[in-house]
DNA sequence: CCAAGGCCTGAATG
DNA sequence: ACATTCAGGCCTT
């Protein structure tokens, strides 16, 4: 039943866009958001909650995109290496306090940090004799303390986090605005949240916010560019200033097309697999 | 506009 | 053991 342009779900899991799921014999269980997802060994997703889920993102069509993105022998063969690798659409307010999260850190401390922040905030639900623990809702973190959320291990981060869950009730930021508004418009709306630069602003665009022309520049990225592309983008400064963040981005989506997110999901994963491998 | 330094934390390194 | 470094940035000076 595989044919070229079946999900691969382990590998698009294991590709640094989500952190609360988990495999027990054949099947993920993953939390997204209020809802429960399990996927079993076919790749079939259900939701726990008999709601319809997009997570999988079945309506991009996946062959267009591998098509415009393929530009040259470097993403070529991340594509066919990994080629069921696809970005997801995850829950926003749970991506966004991910990733503010995810600065300074990595992935394992950031599952750390997150199955604290559910357990300790959110809803217990048991299913199929398990216990999982929802995200919790914005209203919750927006009441915690700040000490509170510190328990959870994120440090400097808690006053972000209870600052962004604030701009999310009061509706200061509204995820169903941005996911109509353009990337530029959307990204000058999540700039406003603290702990939300530049880098951070494009994952909670890519994998929540249906942005496929964000692509999240971080040293990896860099080092990517560095490596394979110093020909079609000179990085000039040690460090990406927001002025070459901006300039870079605009080279990419020039070169890549608008569809560029993807094109990075592959070079990430082609790359951070070749260098090590600390998944879920 | 750019560069440098601080920031919580814990796993890895020496 | 214990100190230091470093990790998938952001913010302030």
């Amino acid at each position: 039943m595989k044919n070229k342009f079946t999900i691969d779900v382990d590998n698009s899991i294991n590709s640094g866009q989500v952190f609360l799921w988990q495999k027990n014999e054949m099947d993920w269980y993953g939390i997204d958001g209020q809802n429960i997802l399990k996927i079993n060994q076919n790749g079939e997703i259900k939701s726990i909650k008999n709601v319809k889920t997009e997570f999988f993102r079945k309506n991009d069509d996946i062959q267009k995109i591998i098509k415009s993105i393929s530009k040259d022998k470097t993403i070529k063969k991340a594509v066919n290496e990994y080629e069921g690798l696809r970005i997801f659409s995850q829950d926003p307010f749970q991506c966004m306090i991910s990733f503010i999260i995810s600065s300074n850190s990595n992935i394992q401390k950031i599952k750390n940090s997150l199955e604290k922040i559910s357990e300790k905030f959110g809803t217990k639900v048991k299913i199929q004799n398990k216990e999982f623990f929802l995200f919790p809702k914005p209203e919750k973190i927006a009441k915690a303390s700040i000490e509170e959320i510190k328990t959870c291990g994120v440090g400097y981060r808690a006053p972000f986090i209870k600052e962004a869950a604030k701009m999310v009730t009061s509706k200061k930021v509204n995820f169903e605005y941005l996911k109509n508004s353009d990337y530029n418009e959307a990204k000058r709306n999540l700039r406003l949240i603290p702990g939300v630069g530049n880098k951070v602003a494009d994952c909670i665009m890519l994998f929540s916010l249906n942005k496929l022309d964000a692509f999240p520049l971080d040293t990896w990225m860099i080092k990517i560019l560095e490596k394979y592309y110093s020909n079609e983008f000179q990085i000039e400064t040690k460090t990406i200033t927001e002025k070459q963040y901006e300039i870079l981005h605009k080279k990419i989506v020039d070169y890549f097309g608008p569809y560029c997110g993807y094109a990075q999901q592959f070079l990430f994963k082609m790359e951070r697999e070749n260098y090590e491998k600390k998944w879920l």
